[in-house]
Formats: C-alpha cells, structure tokens, sequence
DNA sequence: GTCTTCATGTAAGCCGTTACATGATTAA
DNA sequence: TTAATCATGTAACGGCTTACATGAAGAC
C-alpha cells in the first residue's frame, strides 16, 4: 500500500474555508494547526502545483497593492477527494516518542528525574502555546466551525494536562 | 544540521542489556517497545551493519543446534554515542497528528462523533496491548531496570486512559 | 536606508517504508 | 508435510528536511 502524502489534504482543508496564497496557508496553520500539525516551510509551494497539475485546485493571480500573489481555491474534485480522505479510517502513525525510549533505557533515579524535568518543561511551553492560539480562536467571530476547533485545541490541551499532572505525581517518589 | 537515525539508539540501548542477533532485537522490541518505538521489519539488519561498520558494534557467528546467527554486542564507542544521545537534549517531534487534523476540519456534530468513536476504539486497543505487554514484565524476575521499565508504560497507559475519559466525557454532550 | 514581512521557490540528500526475496529448522 | 517461526536481507520509491536562493513592498 502506498504512503499518502497528508500535506495533501491539510492544504485542502484549509482551502474549504476560503481561497489562499501558499504564503497565508503557511501562515495559517502556523497559528492554528501548529501544535498537531506542522509542515515545513518549504513542502506548501511544490504540493500546491502538484495539487494544481491534479485538477484539485485552481491557481489565480491576484495583486493586493502592487503585491503579486497565487490564490488558491479548491476545485470539486478537490473537495471530492478531501471527503474521502476526511471519512476513511485513520491510519495508525508509526509510533516514535522518543522521551518513552529514553525512559525505558534508564537505569537509575537521577536519570529518571532529569527526564521528567526536561519533559515537564516542554509540556508546559506546549501548552502555554496551545492557550494562546486557543485565545485567538475565542476572539474570532462565531462560525459553523469555531466550537469544533476549540474542541480540537481543548482537547490537545486537557491531554498535556493530563501529563503534567502524572509527571508531578511520580517525580516525588 | 544533520537529521540523525534514532533507530541506531534503540539498537544500541537494547543491546546495552545483552548481545542479541538482528532477529532477536527485532522481536523484543516488538515485545517491549513496540508501542511507543516501533520498527519497521527491514530497517534492523541495514543499521547493525552500519554500526558494525562504525565500530559501535562487534558481530559474531553463533550456533543454536545447527541453526546459524550473528550476534552483535555493544562496543565502548557504541556505549558511548549511546550515552551521549541520552544525556542530549531531547528533540521536538515535528507533530502529525491525524485525528486532531481531521477533527479540527469536522463541520457538523455527526462528524465528530464518528471520529470520536473511532478514536476511542483505537485507543482501547492499544490499552489492552500496553497492559499485556505490562503483566509480562511484571512476570519476568525483578532485575534493576525493571521497575523503571514498568514506570515507562504505566505512563503510557495512564496517558492512554486520561484520553478514553476525556473521549467518552465529550462524546455525550 | 534598513529591517521586517510578504511571497515563492529549488536542490541535495537522508530516512524510512513497502514489496520483494530466500531458505533453514522445528513442531504438529 | 505443511505451517509457523527463525533468520537475513535487497531494491525502489516516495517523503520530508535542511540549506540555499531571490526579490519586492511597506514600515520606521
């Protein structure tokens, strides 16, 4: 079976709200997919033409100011093939946590603890980072799809909650 | 900066406990491991050889009954590079994280309730895994890593079931 | 005038997966 | 004798990251 490339269907998915530039579908999910979904600066441009060449967007020049830009927008076919990956099962991702491997691998205390401090700290920046996108996402205007994406984020942050919690429960045993 | 194979640790840390065979790493990883660092079945044999080939590694030929292995054993090169991937700072995985993606692109509520119930199906699954994988280790006589074993997929499976709480709290209202 | 942001890409190369291959031994 | 498990790989392909490149517009 062949890997999917999910780039794919992040860009269309974006693109079912509103037409976009490459540059503003990058910044967009810079702030709000960011903490579940990140791409590489780079991967947006050359999916967007192969997307195009596929007949799943359709490419127009749009100038803001004396600005030139590519707005995207999401063809029929497109939004055919976004459904059909948005209602196939989710695959399962190859699992690769690496704070997990390093735990495993300990052989004493001091290592543990040295592992869970680093790893507090991480959580806690992840979900300062979650609040603040969650912020924005509360100021925006209502849409059909606001309540679904605080959900979304919630959810991302009740889980690192979570393991915060755990973490300050066992570092003191 | 260069990307670097992670597999080379796991490798490495596994056989920090004793010598093993390609196949013999293969399958205690998918007994222990597995479900928070899995690999792939082919990726084993290419890599001891590389680190064979680094001096990380020493292989042997061995015989159980007429049946031929090669056994490799950790050098002190290789229990050093082991050692210095340990104390380094963990790095950030770049996060992919399906579910969240498609539920931060649902539109309705039967949407999200599909997914939700999906979801939680998966996660039950792999609970039960970590929690076989746990009573085998508990099985196994007492060794001093072994506690520090167990703490790594106790918290996996708390993780797991803080997940299944939140789900089955969401999915009602 | 210089810095930030907007805006768009290319190229090299590693990494990892899937599919393809092979063959021996042992238990039923 | 047939299936499962032990045991070890190769090849092709696609995916993704990093580094490298470029240049205009607007803000200060």
């Amino acid at each position: 079976m062949r890997l999917v490339n999910k780039t794919r269907y992040a860009i269309l998915g974006v693109l079912l709200d509103a037409p976009a530039s490459g540059y503003e579908i990058k910044s967009l999910m810079g702030r709000s997919t960011a903490y579940f979904w990140r791409e590489s600066d780079s991967t947006i441009y050359p999916v967007l033409k192969v997307l195009a060449k596929d007949g799943k967007v359709l490419s127009e020049i749009a100038y803001v100011g004396k600005k030139k830009k590519e707005v995207f927008s999401i063809t029929e076919a497109g939004q055919a093939e976004f459904k059909a990956w948005f209602d196939s099962p989710t695959g399962d991702e190859t699992p690769r946590n690496e704070f997990l491997l390093k735990l495993f691998f300990a052989i004493n205390r001091d290592e543990v603890t040295r592992l869970f401090q680093e790893r507090l700290e991480k959580l806690k920046k992840m979900c300062e980072e979650y609040k603040k996108i969650e912020e924005r996402l509360e100021s925006i205007s209502d849409s059909p799809r606001r309540a679904i994406r605080l959900k979304a984020l919630k959810y991302g942050i009740a889980h690192l909650e979570s393991e915060i919690r755990w973490l300050n429960e066992e570092k003191n045993q």
